[in-house]
DNA sequence: ATCACGGGAATTGGATGCAATCAGGGCGCG
DNA sequence: CGCGCCCTGATTGCATCCAATTCCCGTGAT
């Protein structure tokens, strides 16, 4: 029978919640997370919200001292560039290891994420929204065919960042050509099983958004 | 004014307590962890020690099934392999970026645990367990001095496993010596900041272990 | 005016109570 | 004799309660 929903525990739910407000900017930097409006708005008690807050801290989402509670951690240039490095150590090896291990139903959404970031542009915010969302299920999807429960624990501890600070990739046209046609590249790399190639695009994607965020950081100091 | 103790919750004291049950073995594989006797045990009461076993399930050492309890992960040869193709991909990338930043008391440090390492031996059972000891020190420094918070964290979110598993490495002379050497090797580069041979001999040490690991789980099936 | 200090309110961490769920065993039925 | 179902005990997850700490603000001294 098909399991319906999932039937996971309450903390588990608030964490996921919690955390997309935070990458959304619902909740933004610096926002106190006391426990009980958080339990009272989320239609639970404190000790769900409590756990699902030292969860959030261990992803690095919020920051927690003992006895004085949580708020939103800030994030600055210096953290970008340091989520980007690991990206480009993490992400081209999964995808030379995805390349000999991902199923057909993953090549499928990928290219179908392709296809729908290429007909939806970016024409206003709402365009840029999905498009972040779109890309990150494209990685994701990645990661996660490399197989490697590790690699993908890894990767968890390390990928949350505000979406805001991505948003300039798909506002700037050179990028999106880029990072669309990396897309379609890697799609081909990993359904012709060719581990080298499918990491070496990996490599010079995320290279190149490095590259651009640096651009973008010196430029306009620090406005996401 | 030097912070006496640590002015931390109770819940990560029981978390470091369990971890460190479960990598010595006191906690085997499989048992069960029962919230209310752990809390006995550990002279606190359930809510601290659930939010310790949530913490230990993400860092991967237990298995949490909602409703139905906790208990020690089992780690298989898939496991072992899996964590050093991570720690091959991680570890050189740290080494790298160490050797421009790590800072003399680290340096003095690893130094010393060189000296110790070299000192003890692996005459006894107690050696053995000092070496695995000094030599995840070893490790952790290195990680620590890159600098990089995301890659910290990376580590973190896949460095545990019984260390019962580790033993034979320092049980082998060849396998000793070949990590002796690349220790004193690392502690060069690292002090003539060297990043692209620290990155390359830390490739090295970890390649070389990996490879050892997999001869000896070829030959003895399966029995840390 | 600034700063140190004290007292009360607010808030957290931890302990405990309670309902829901799961395991296990005895009983009835085929 | 084997199989499945219900009932009971055990155990979790959540809600609530309590003590300890921290925050905040007003007061007074410098």
């Amino acid at each position: 029978m098909a399991d319906r929903g999932i039937p996971t525990t309450n903390a588990f739910r608030v964490q996921d919640e919690l955390r997309e407000e935070i990458l959304t900017g619902t909740l933004p930097p610096g926002a106190r997370l006391r426990a009980e409006p958080l339990a009272e708005r989320l239609r639970t008690s404190r000790t769900p919200v409590r756990e699902a807050l030292i969860l959030l801290a261990r992803e690095g989402l919020v920051d927690i001292e003992p006895r004085r509670g949580a708020v939103v951690r800030s994030f600055d240039a210096a953290d970008l560039l340091d989520l980007y490095d690991v990206r480009g150590l993490i992400e081209p090896h999964a995808a030379r290891r995805a390349a000999t291990r991902i199923d057909a139903p993953g090549l499928a959404r990928l290219a179908e994420l392709c296809a729908l970031a290429e007909a939806r542009g970016a024409a206003d915010d709402a365009a840029v929204e999905d498009q972040v969302g779109f890309n990150e299920e494209f990685h994701r999807i990645i990661v996660d065919a490399a197989g490697s429960p590790r690699l993908e624990a890894a990767m968890r501890a390390v990928a949350g960042i505000p979406r805001a600070f991505r948003k300039a990739f798909w506002r700037d046209d050179a990028q999106r050509e880029q990072s669309l046609f990396c897309h379609g590249q890697l799609v081909d790399a990993l359904e012709g099983r060719r581990p080298h190639f499918a990491e070496a695009v990996m490599r010079m994607h995320i290279v190149g958004a490095t590259e651009f965020l640096t651009e973008v950081i010196h430029d306009d100091a620090d406005a996401p």
